[in-house]
DNA sequence: GAATAAACGCAAATCATTTGCGTTTGGAGT
DNA sequence: ACTCCAAACGCAAATGATTTGCGTTTATTC
């Protein structure tokens, strides 16, 4: 549980956290700071300030996940053990998640070879999705 | 030659952009468009907004390849066929290149499966340096 | 229930990057 | 070599995501 989860982590257990938290794991793919800041209602709205310090700090204390895509935004997931990368289409931004991570063991060599501690990794690959590379088609 | 490169992706080949073509080849790693103003002389100097413009058409034109790096800052590189990728210190920015690209046979699985046009890639691992390692255990 | 550090809201600041616009220049055509 | 025009350029202002300073509120500990 959410509570649990800040408490464990050194924070304190506050309802907008505890959202931010349900919205991350609803949302179901990784978030900007803007997107969760819509996604609070208005009962229970949250200052879009607050939504990146929480995220912030949420992300140090390994609760989050933090990663900027190609558009320059920073996106952020929950930490689960299974975590995901994604091919984002340049024009319409839809993304299919990529479900087997290649650089595992391109860490492990790298860590051998260079005296590195590894602590994180990001890739994301772009392309065009078959809709708009068929909408392309059709205007020329 | 740089004259004939700019030329034939139908460019001007103006003294600017030759210039900034030498900077990134003899900078050896990728370059922020700050790093490559700075590394104009007084001599033959050029705007900030210039760089960035000339970067991003020379980009556009398959000339640079541009990443964003968990720094949040976008870099340039020359776009020759064996690009690379980098293992970055979080404290130095000290950074070690990767030679092999363990993407590209995703990349194809990717087509595959989805459908979509791959256009590029980027990826990123961070990581402490040993000698970074080294001083936070001397402080502690 | 009182004390206190952490969270919060709001407004202003920051920083990389982009853009509008008037001026300069490369290079195609003569 | 000379003219011409779109592309490049310089400069200053705008943008947009993110951060920060500061006074107020709130969760947690005792």
């Amino acid at each position: 549980m959410d509570e649990q989860i800040l408490k464990k982590a050194g924070l304190k257990a506050t309802p907008r956290r505890k959202e931010m938290l349900r919205i991350l794991l609803n949302g179901g793919c990784p978030l900007t700071a803007e997107e969760v800041y819509h996604a609070f209602s208005e009962k229970q709205s949250c200052n879009l300030s607050t939504v990146y310090r929480a995220l912030n700090t949420m992300a140090e204390r390994r609760l989050l996940q933090k990663n900027i895509h190609r558009d320059g935004r920073v996106y952020y997931q929950l930490n689960l053990e299974h975590h995901s990368h994604q091919l984002v289409c340049e024009r319409c931004h839809e993304s299919v998640p990529i479900d087997l991570c290649p650089l595992e063991q391109l860490e492990r060599d790298l860590r051998e070879n260079t005296g590195y501690r590894i602590t994180g990794h990001q890739f994301e690959i772009s392309g065009v999705c078959p809709r708009c590379a068929e909408k392309e088609r059709e205007k020329k």
